[in-house]
DNA sequence: ATGCGGGATGTTTACGCAAACATCGGCGAT
DNA sequence: ATCGCCGATGTTTGCGTAAACATCCCGCAT
């Protein structure tokens, strides 16, 4: 900076001033000081500037593993919005999902330098080991239900899968199943508590759960129960993996789909219009939770208020091929129903 | 920290050795030291740390969209890695792969608190934006040939693609034909010239090139065709969700894999095993990828040499259901071929 | 002509840490 | 007993930047 100055013939705060675009530098001193810059090439040592203004312009991202769909897109759009921003993203990831190794990313978050935390993972395994955080680091939270603790930001998981029941109820079906994602997840739990919910709501039954565990491969396993289940007319996969199982193994059973049994998914992952059928599924828009996390959290920093509460980012239905009407009954009755 | 000194009733200077794990400090005295930081809460300020050491123990790594698998779990393992020597990972999207985005990213992390760069994209790209870099970052690029002139680490396509190739025509197939990956991408074009010239070597015909771009969708295009062709009996898919989209086309019109078609991937997905059938195919070892990349990008640090040169990941070819030998001749002569 | 205000620029300082150097004290060799 | 050496600790300094404050100069009002 000094040599820049120099070279420029000015001093170095001026320097500082041209290269933090402040006003109140003639156009001709800018643009000498832009040439030695230039000429030099000079580059703001972000460090000394990091220390300088007590902020790092960085928002650190704590997740498990890159494996799933969703993470990865929210993690993309995060990185994108904060780049947008300003601010860069720096990557933890977390091996295991244990509060060991969760305690450890948070201990490493601790020598980093970033700003804010943006959580991609259940809150409960977070709590023992937050607590040593920094108290300026603020936090926000994708896939949790923690909203009175933290600030939470998640797709509207009930919405969805309430749009997903209603959908084939609407088609005409007496009841949906449900291919539950695994029991440790917080989304895959509110997705079937909407399941259920909105199923009783309608005053039908809610048929046996189902549970896979996210991979195609579980979908498949569950579908070779549901295929040999003769009343199963319609079936609302917690995802579009487990779906993509469930139609390969409802077609080797041979059952039909859409015309034998409707399945719908979740998640509208880029191949979901390419799967035979083409799958009806709920579009989760995961551009819009990063851009929300990121938000959050900038809102968070300056406010200094720890603000919680949760935002809810809506979902939309996309109707494709794989859903339709139930299949005639037997009895000729259903016919005249609604 | 000098508070933490008041309180331990030591020097700063004390603090910064105990801090930093150097010898030469009485046990006691460490004791008391680190006694002081916890009951302050007490956090080395990296900013102040970098600036100092003049490194950040960053590691920026550019790539185009999440949306791969490859890119993906490159990059998870390349942030695992990376952890694990002591630094961190800042992830810089480039949302299209234009030279202008990719001026941008970098100039982007010219600002940016790095010490070093992994490049996830092909260096034509990069070449024209990437002299704007501070002479110190060094740099380490995956899928890429410009091996003279920067570090290149990548996955063995060639030898890969020759297994994939020599697996079908060791099953007795008399050809293998080729679903290419886009002609934009490099990994594509290495997969495709060694199909080809290990066919050639074989004293084999290639057929004609069929050409997809990576999805499932382009696959299942590709594969209507190829079912029309009676002759084909062996095809090797750039990648898994081609294949998986082949796979479908191929039932689509009633060609059997593997009893009429033989099926082979590239990557080796989570999902792959799961296809019906299972697929065989080229399983790559991105964890490796990114270990070394890692290693590589700190050894030219150490090393401030501008080293060059390529580093191979090998492949390993998975066996599974979709392959098989091909199905007898009208003619009886082959039998007794070899 | 004098003084005053304000925009443009320069000077000083501190951010938090760790390297380099300085100091101190105890122990063994003579 | 004296000296020297070495390990443990303290003191000084500067990394590159930008805020705060100081200075300068120009033009305008009196």
């Amino acid at each position: 900076m000094a040599d820049v100055a120099r070279l420029a013939g000015v001093s170095s705060q001026t320097v500082s001033r041209v290269s933090n675009g402040y006003a109140g530098v003639t156009e001709e001193t800018r643009r000498q000081v832009l040439a030695a810059m230039k000429e030099l090439g000079y580059r703001p040592n972000s460090a000394a500037r990091a220390l300088k203004r007590g902020e790092f312009r960085t928002i650190g991202v704590i997740t498990f593993t890159l494996a799933t769909t969703g993470n990865v897109r929210t993690l993309e759009a995060i990185a994108t919005s904060a780049a947008s921003e300003g601010y860069a993203v720096t990557l933890l990831p977390v091996a295991v999902p244990t509060q060991d190794e969760v305690r450890g990313a948070f201990s490493r978050l601790e020598e980093l330098a970033v700003d804010a935390v943006i959580v991609i993972m259940e809150v409960h395994l977070l709590d023992a080991a937050s607590l040593t955080l920094p108290p300026h680091v603020q936090v926000v939270v994708v896939d949790s239900d923690a909203g009175d603790t933290h600030t939470v930001v998640d797709t509207d998981q009930a919405g969805g899968s309430r749009a997903a029941v209603r959908h084939l109820l609407d088609l005409g079906h007496d009841t949906v199943w449900h291919l539950a994602g695994p029991e440790g997840s917080f989304a895959a739990q509110r997705r079937t508590d909407a399941w259920r919910r909105t199923l009783t709501e309608a005053g039908r039954t809610p048929p046996p759960l189902v549970r896979g565990d996210w991979s195609a491969e579980s979908g498949y396993r569950a579908g070779l129960e549901l295929a040999a289940r003769e009343e199963c007319t319609a079936v609302f996969a917690a995802n579009d993996q487990m779906a993509l199982g469930l139609l390969r193994a409802l077609h080797e059973r041979g059952r039909r789909v859409p015309e034998d049994v409707s399945v719908i998914g979740f998640d509208d992952i880029a191949e979901a219009g390419s799967f035979l059928p083409p799958l009806t599924t709920v579009h989760q828009d995961f551009a819009e939770v990063g851009r929300q996390c990121v938000r959050a959290v900038l809102r968070k920093m300056r406010a200094a208020g720890p603000e919680r509460g949760t935002t809810l980012v809506p979902t939309r239905l996309v109707t494709r091929a794989s859903t339709a009407p139930p299949p005639a009954r037997e009895t000729g009755r259903e016919t005249g129903r609604r």
